[in-house]
Order: structure tokens, then sequence, then C-alpha cells
DNA sequence: TCCGATGTTGCGGGTTCACGCAAGACGCGG
DNA sequence: CCGCGTCTTGCGTGAACCCGCAACATCGGA
């Protein structure tokens, strides 16, 4: 078995080999690769089916590498070890897994018995293991109840990202109308109406504005977020006219 | 000598601690916490001296916890170790340094050679190591050259937390006029104007926003400096009307 | 002292936002 | 087939925002 590592951290690097020598005796080879792209290229010549990836990394985040590797072999199997849980990458990493993919997501902060753990159940029976604490905010984000539906995250995204209600209405093919209609679900959801109700109607916010920086304390936003967004809006803005 | 550090990884931590012990061998003792509250603690239970800090920690962030510290002594020694040079952070450092005090900035991905020699300029020579890349971001940054001045940069976590016009106007003490002077001075500066001037005058931005997400990506602002700003705000709300 | 550079304020108007109201459009179980 | 809930759309209003124009302050030199 082969195993490529893709974590930009020297540190963290060196300790998920040992790991993966550890949890994985049958593995005779590993891998490893300091950023995305450097981890793109070494999946497609090692034709890897192991693969252990960081998300967050400075050139080309975890995310963005997994989806096209995913893309070229969908049967690749992937744990995502990442240090935080934030809705924003559990949303954007059950995004791009394929049906049936076996992946995985364990948090920095997890034992070593749990990274062993995840690492057989994974590459060897091809299993799902998703952390417990990752787990609670699946469910909550793609059931109903509390969570944000896949339309309001997406115009959350667009006010993010700064675009006018013309534009999104243009972009998503909505009217003016219903643009502003899923921006007020979206403002009752995150709660923007507060400083607690009191006193004087005055010191209120703007509402959009707001909305994003409630977003982004809560984790429903980050940063890697915004890049992926902001780079669809490019595309879209150069060819979608 | 007492060498505190402050660290949430593990892993660094434990790398921090071996890092300490070979570059000062005067030092006779190594305490360490995880996170930010712990390490208040502890640097005022032990009147420590030298601290290596981490910014962004999950319970407390470096930057809170170096100002208290700080508050509290003056003269102590903080060499903060940073996985980022985002200018959010080195306005942020630079912002709560005391008069005269001893303090450094080294990234995590210097090399061992560097962060040793960093460690024994501040905590034995008393002198000031700053990375070379996060130099050149406080320069750019404090010279006026291409950078933002504070009230600049004050308008724009006012923004980015969602006040209004208004609301900033009497949080700043400004006339409404004024502030969205300043706005407009923003909007230059980071350059919202774009959709590269081509083409159909439609699609534009809505500047306001679109001025947040901008300073994000450019990391003029990042999670931990909203973060920090919010509970400004929160408390500005109650006191101070 | 006077002058120019920089920063603050008021006024006015064109645009965009936030949002209530109401008319359709679609889907679904009865 | 009808009724009901959910989603979409149009219209209209009041507020907030963006910004050009112009009158003062301020302050550091010449």
């Amino acid at each position: 078995m082969k195993v490529l590592i893709v974590e930009d951290d020297p540190l963290h690097r060196s300790y998920l080999h040992e790991a993966v020598c550890a949890a994985l005796p049958e593995c005779d080879t590993v891998i490893e690769a300091e950023n995305g792209t450097a981890g793109e290229r070494l999946a497609r010549d090692h034709k890897s089916a192991h693969i252990v990836m960081d998300l967050q990394m400075a050139s080309r985040n975890g995310i963005e590498a997994a989806r096209t590797i995913w893309k070229e072999r969908p049967e690749t199997r992937i744990l995502f070890w990442s240090n935080y849980s934030d809705e924003a990458y559990v949303r954007g990493v059950s995004r791009i897994v394929p049906d049936g993919a076996a992946y995985g997501y364990v948090l920095k902060s997890a034992s070593d018995e749990r990274l062993k753990l995840a690492l057989r159940s994974i590459f060897v029976e091809s299993q799902c293991v998703i952390d417990r604490e990752v787990r609670g905010l699946q469910q909550k984000s793609l059931g109903q109840t509390n969570g944000f539906t896949d339309s309001e995250y997406e115009i959350l995204v667009d006010i993010a990202l700064g675009l006018t209600d013309r534009a999104i209405a243009r972009r998503r093919n909505l009217s003016l109308r219903s643009v502003q209609n899923r921006l007020q679900q979206l403002y009752d959801k995150l709660d923007v109406y507060q400083t607690a109700g009191d006193d004087h109607e005055d010191g209120r916010f703007n509402l959009r504005a707001r909305a994003v920086t409630v977003a982004l304390l809560r984790k429903l936003l980050n940063y890697s977020a915004l890049e992926r967004a902001e780079t669809e809006l490019q595309e879209w803005l150069e060819s979608g006219r």
C-alpha cells in the first residue's frame, strides 16, 4: 500500500508519517507533498489511492486539491485532517465528495488512537469516519433544523463577495425581489436585528455587512470559502458576461 | 531563567520546548500553557519575564493575552510565533507593544536556526527581532506609502462590523459626512471600483460589502481581528450607549 | 504672517437597500 | 379537482448609502 500525505507544516507532516507507518504495517511507501498543487501532481503520478490531506494550506487548499483528485479518480480514499471544524469547511468537503466514496474527517486535536483508527477504517475497510464534532455540524446543516438551506448559503456568499442585489439576481437567474426575499430570510436566521431589540431605534446595523461578519464569527464562512467563492466569481465575470 | 510557552498545538509546543532548551542553556524551567487564558494566569503566578506566544489560539488569542500580560508587566519579553504574517496580526501586535519593550515576531516557517537566534536575541540581549517578511509589512503599513492610515483602518473595521454610517459617526465622534469621506478614501485604496472599469456599467459591486471582502482577501483583516473588534463593539454598545 | 496641504462639516441629489403588500406559480395530499 | 403552503415576482415607500461641490478649521512651513 502507498500513502500520500499532503500537509504544509513540516512538524505535522512528520507526525503523520509516523502515525501512518504505525497504523498501517501493510503500507510500504509514504510520499509527502507540502501543498495542494504538489499533492495533485503526486497523486496523479503515483495513481495514489490513499491520501491524508490537510485543509488550509497556503498555495492551494485541501478542498481544491481533493476536488481535482476525485475528479480524476473518484475511488480515491481521502482522510481530511484539519485544525478546525468550521461549518464552512464541512460544507465545502461534503459538497465535493463523490457518491459512495470513502473519506474521513479527523481533527488535529484528536488523540493518536483516534487518528490510527481512522486511518485503518478508511484505507483498509473503506469506511467513512467522521469526527463526532464534525458530524454534529453536518447533521445540523444538511438537515433543515436550525441550519441553512443551500439557497441561503448561496446568497450569503454572494453578498459576502460584495455583489449588488441586481448582480446576484442576474447571476442566480432570479428577480430582484426574490433576491431580496432570500436576503431577509438570511437576516432572520442570522439574527441580525439585535442590539437586543431594546431602547433607541438608533445605532442600527447595516444588515448586509452585518450578516457577513456574523456569518464569519459563527464560522459559517471562513477565509478559504471566500477565496474559493471569489475565484468562481471572477470566472463568471469573465465568461458569463 | 524561566520561560513560558503559550501554544495550543501539542506538536508545536513540544517542538518549542526543545528549541528553548537547546537555545538557552541558562534556562532552567520551562512552563507550558495551551491557551491564552492559561497563559495569562501562569504568567501572573510565575511573574514570567520570558514568553513565547502563539497567535491564533482557540480560547483566547495571543494578542489578547499579550495585552493583559504587558499591562501588568510592561518589561516582559514576548516572542510571537505565528503561522501567518497577515497585516491584521502585525498591526494588532504593534498596537499593543509597550514603549521600549523587547519583543519578537517569528514565523513558524522559519528555520530552527532562525528561531534559536531570535530566542537568544530577545531573552538574553533584550533586542527586538522581527522576521523580515513581517518587517516589510510593518514598514508599508506604518509608513504612509501605499499603506493604510489608522483612521482608514478604523473605519474599515467599523464597516466590517456592520455598523451604519451614522453609528460610526457617533462612535468615532465625527460628522456623518466625514465618515463618508473616510469611506471613499478607503474604497479608493482598496480599489473596489474595478470590474476592470470595462463594458457594462452594470454588474457593479456593493462597495461597502466589497471593501470588507477585499480587505479579508488581502489579509488586512482576519478572523481574530474581527473577533477583537466585535467584543470591543459590544462593550461600547453596553457602556457608551 | 500668509499660504497651501490636509481634514472636517453641511447641502443636495441620484442610487441602492430593506421590506410590507399582494398577485401569481408550483407542488402535494385529500 | 380543490385547498394550502412555499416560492417567485412586481410595485411602492422610506431609509441608508455614494458622492460632487463648497465653506471652514488646523497646522506646518516659507
